[in-house]
DNA sequence: TATAACATCTAGCAACGCTAGTAATGATGT
DNA sequence: ACATCATTACTAGCGTTGCTAGATGTTATA
């Protein structure tokens, strides 16, 4: 028979909803954030966004740093797809230039989300064993550009986040008008794009 | 007679008092955020270390954020400082390490600081008529290293500021292990040394 | 159906930024 | 020298925050 064991069915359904709600809350606290900022995003607003009372909260994530952090975490999740995207469908020679655009994309085009990931001091493990796989996979999309670079593909790959972050940062905070982004684009794609 | 009157000696005095304690709130403030970081500077805790009540604070700077404002603009005043230092005491050729070089020291050696000039979302206005002149100046010792780019030298410039920016704020967050700086600092200058 | 385990809520603590209203201080004019 | 007035600072408290202990209700098991 299909049927499996009473307990087994109760558990998954548990689960399901946990995820469910666990990924709502995500989903609200992101959505407060973009549209009014992190300060508005709140325990107690979320509580009354999924209408449940505050501790269903901190069952979740502990405290709201912990939500913060699993928004960053699913930011560094859809990052890494965008520069994979970008990548893998750039002609031969301009992958520098699609992953700079992808990137410079991603954090205008959802600036809390890109506050969260790199602005808002979480503590998210780095560099370490524990480091989660979303990070990962992110890096090593920008890595992947400059293979040929030898053993300096992996400074190269810091330099390349470091610059587009920069542009990133100082453009979301207001640093730099917005109005040479394309020129800025241009010229660090020349920077990083070196001869054969 | 050398005596000036009574009116304006006083009123010099309470200018000078104000603006005694005004420096100390700020130094307090710096020297919390760097031991402690940011979110135990409260007004409380400032009023209680210069021994004022709490309105006193507010008389100053309106409002906490106006605290770290104030923090902040000294903060570019140091780093304005320290950039033309660099580039003025450098050999003919090496003005671009030097000040590459006092820029990521600078922010390594006040983490805090560095926070607030960059991190915390502050209201301070940037490119605008209204930017605070110690701004100006600090970029204005990044753009000098450029001058010969022509037209170019003002995006090379944003460029410069967003790469340091990048690996200084990188590296503060523990998102770059703090080995490989030394080898960062190398290739960034490469990268915007130009040939003749 | 009784019991154990789980899920959820109510209520409240301590700390925060900020401010209205009041008291004390100090300069001014006669 | 004293009364007047402006300045300066304080007390006390509001509303909000992140977070949690203890009570309450709900569901699964024996």
């Amino acid at each position: 028979m299909g049927t499996t064991p009473a307990p087994n069915r109760i558990a998954e359904r548990k689960l399901r909803n946990n995820q469910a709600r666990r990924a709502q809350i995500i989903r609200d606290a992101r959505r407060i954030a973009e549209r009014e900022g992190w300060p508005h995003v709140t325990v107690r607003r979320l509580s009354d966004e999924i209408s449940y009372s505050q501790p269903v909260l901190y069952a979740h994530f502990g405290s709201r740093e912990g939500i913060l952090a699993a928004v960053a975490i699913e930011g560094f999740q859809e990052i890494g797809l965008a520069l994979e995207k970008a990548r893998k469908r750039a002609k031969r020679g301009s992958a520098v230039e699609s992953v700079a655009a992808a990137y410079l994309q991603f954090a205008a085009s959802s600036p809390a989300l890109y506050e969260a990931m790199f602005s808002l001091s979480l503590n998210i493990p780095f560099g370490h064993a524990a480091t989660p796989p979303e990070l990962r996979f992110a890096f090593a999309q920008l890595m992947a550009l400059f293979q040929r670079q030898g053993s300096k593909a992996e400074v190269v790959s810091e330099l390349f986040w470091a610059s587009l972050h920069g542009i990133a940062q100082l453009t979301r905070t207001r640093r730099f008008p917005r109005s040479r982004q394309k020129e800025r684009l241009k010229t660090v794609v020349e920077l990083f794009t070196f001869p054969d």
